[in-house]
DNA sequence: ATTCGGACCTGAAAGC
DNA sequence: TGCTTTCAGGTCCGAA
């Protein structure tokens, strides 16, 4: 379920209200996220790392219910609740939170043009929905930012990432940051899952301009939205604004 | 090397 | 009204 600006707004609210509590004896000093995953890092060094996967809540002080599977007790009394309909989701200690890092690239929200336009060069066959959602080329996007991203780069999904030419490369870049920032700022899109660490929905799927709206006009011209499957998931776009 | 489908699970919604 | 199919914010694995 959560890509980045879900698992950001759920780090943000973590961060401001578990560091300093104490987990099983050892005390939190941080809260971090790299790519999909939610670090809560310890004063001895290790951190307890979690990935939500589809279906996956972490909510403070929440009611069990009966899709909870653990429930995190701290210090003062307050808990972490684990929810997971799906069960595809995991938590796991680590002594040293190094080793997550040879399973990503760079961050979505800080790489930087070259390393981008170097990352597309390497593999000029994908499909640029596909390389958007690969998290070793690019870490935090999944299935609903790619499709606004692209929407709003007036970029096919289906396009192959060789065929992209400069001034698309830089548009696509400028939207991977605004879009992200701006479902953060909203506190990401909630369909049907998704909770922040309160409780509460996100905001942001008022704003979608393509992702599941198949057969609703584009806000940009008279078409309508369509559907295709690329990779075995949803791609939505408009098929006049965004052209192979 | 890439691409494809299927697997992991549960449940809601749509289709017939 | 039911029964069946499709679909879902993710990722991993093995077979073409």
């Amino acid at each position: 379920m959560p890509e980045l600006p879900e698992v950001e707004t759920i780090r943000r609210q973590l961060q401001k209200i578990i560091v300093g509590k104490k987990l099983s004896g050892k005390e939190i000093t941080a809260v971090r996220r790299r790519a999909k995953l939610l670090i809560i890092d310890f004063k001895d060094g290790s951190s307890l790392v979690f990935h939500l996967k589809m279906s996956g809540q972490l909510i403070l002080n929440g009611q069990p219910l009966k899709h909870t599977r653990k429930i995190f007790k701290f210090n003062d009394g307050s808990t972490l609740v684990f929810n997971d309909m799906r069960k595809f989701g995991w938590w796991k200690r680590v002594k040293n939170s190094q080793i997550l890092e040879k399973d990503f690239g760079p961050e979505a929200l800080k790489i930087n043009l070259i390393s981008l336009k170097n990352c597309l060069k390497s593999h000029p066959k994908i499909k640029i929905k596909q390389f958007l959602m690969n998290q070793h080329f690019i870490a935090g996007i999944g299935n609903i930012y790619s499709d606004e991203i692209l929407f709003a780069s007036k970029i096919h999904p289906a396009k192959q990432v060789g065929k992209l030419n400069d001034r698309q490369i830089k548009l696509l870049h400028q939207n991977i940051k605004k879009i992200l920032e701006k479902a953060v700022e909203y506190k990401g899109s909630s369909l049907k899952d998704y909770f922040d660490a309160s409780g509460q929905k996100g905001d942001y799927v008022k704003y979608h301009q393509v992702y599941q709206k198949e057969g609703s006009k584009c806000s940009r011209c008279t078409s309508k939205i369509k559907r295709i499957k690329i990779g075995g998931r949803s791609a939505h776009f408009c098929p006049n604004c965004q052209k192979l």
